[in-house]
DNA sequence: TAGAAGTCGTGATTATTTTCACAAATCCAC
DNA sequence: GTGGATTTGTGAAAATAATCACGACTTCTA
């Protein structure tokens, strides 16, 4: 609750900014200046300026941001150094990416479990995770409060409501399905094939220059 | 190019609007409201009727939608009878998820060819989907304009440029990476460790209602 | 040490998006 | 028909976000 000041749309960018701080630092660079940052993020560097001074004055004028010191920041900021768990429900092609995607590494979450209806999966592990069946959900959990749903849209409320039960409070929605879920649950919603077919209608409708999102 | 007065953030719901008329007339809804939809969608109904009003009056005072109208409207609108070619290119868990999933079936949008640079793969089918060896993309590709980047974030770039060598105009990049293109082609972009970072920040440190993405 | 070049932080502006709130039109029950 | 209940479409306001543009300060070169 604390930098609830911050604008959402400056929250998402900040994952995105830590993650090419890191590569910076991996490649040896000490300092970085908005501009260098904006090639390599895609985003204006006004909007960085703009972004890095709701956390106060990060940078030194003439210098631009010493690279280590502001990923010292946005790793505190991040609570980068205090790990999340996350289930994944849906062992499916998509959830299997997931799973065999190491997010530790460059991360502050670790999918710890997964649950799927087939037998065959149940009982077997992928990239070190254990799949459990979907009935021993309750079970498991514990006390995870963060899920990924990589299940058919048809199923999605019926989880959610048990996930929800047991105490869940962020969702990573990636089936078409618009689930309902009590106010004091954040779901974010990927949908896979409106993200494809609002890219053509845009390719179609709208100039053919700048705002590529 | 012919509405580009319709603001950005409605041309992104617009799939959304069409997949859940679609929807109602299946269950052989006849009319909608916007507080129905607006349940549906998880979309506050001020914004519905505003973005609906952007193509002129499509409803009726005291009525609401008349689904098929809407429904008919829409699908001219979004361009869905005139169908639009892509190419994924990396088969991968994530590439597979795609191969799979029929969008066909909704959309306006079709898979047609696969590439990926694993010999096992190259020759096979996923989907009633041919998988062509990475090296074939020029000979292949043929006038596909959208293309689906699911590659390990190394060599995101060199495919991207060779996919704009040969007339890509559209990207929907799943890779970390931040690729350049030319000021014509556009690029989506959709990080899945980002969304789950972003999810995390959001829960740690926003109030716990509403404003769900 | 002086001057030129670089870069931040931010006030002000502009652009975009959402939301409020209500007149006007329509529907529907009786 | 009549009158109460609905629901749209939209002007206006509010909220959010992006961008401009420049003073202030730092660094660098010689």
């Amino acid at each position: 609750m604390d930098q609830n000041k911050i604008p959402q749309a400056t929250a998402k960018r900040l994952p995105l900014y830590y993650r090419f701080l890191n590569n910076l630092q991996l490649q040896g660079k000490t300092r970085v200046s908005s501009k260098e940052l904006s090639e390599a993020v895609k985003v204006d560097s006004a909007t960085i300026r703009r972004d890095f001074s709701y956390f106060g004055a990060l940078g030194k004028k003439g210098y631009g941001y010493n690279v280590e010191y502001l990923l010292g920041f946005f790793r505190k900021t991040l609570d980068q150094d205090e790990l999340t768990e996350v289930a994944l429900i849906g062992v499916g092609n998509l959830g299997t990416a997931f799973l065999n995607y190491n997010f530790t590494k460059n991360n502050n979450t670790k999918i710890m479990m997964a649950f799927d209806a087939d037998e065959k999966k149940v009982g077997t592990e992928i990239g070190g995770i254990p799949i459990y069946h979907i009935e021993e959900l309750e079970d498991k959990l514990g006390n995870v409060k963060v899920a990924i749903l990589t299940i058919p849209a048809a199923e999605a409320e019926r989880i959610t409501d048990r996930l929800v039960a047991k105490g869940i409070k962020g969702i990573l929605n990636f089936t078409p399905a618009r689930i309902t879920v009590p106010d004091d649950v954040r779901v974010h919603h990927i949908d896979l094939a409106i993200e494809l077919q609002s890219l053509v209608y845009f390719l179609k409708h709208y100039p053919l220059e700048s705002d590529k999102q």
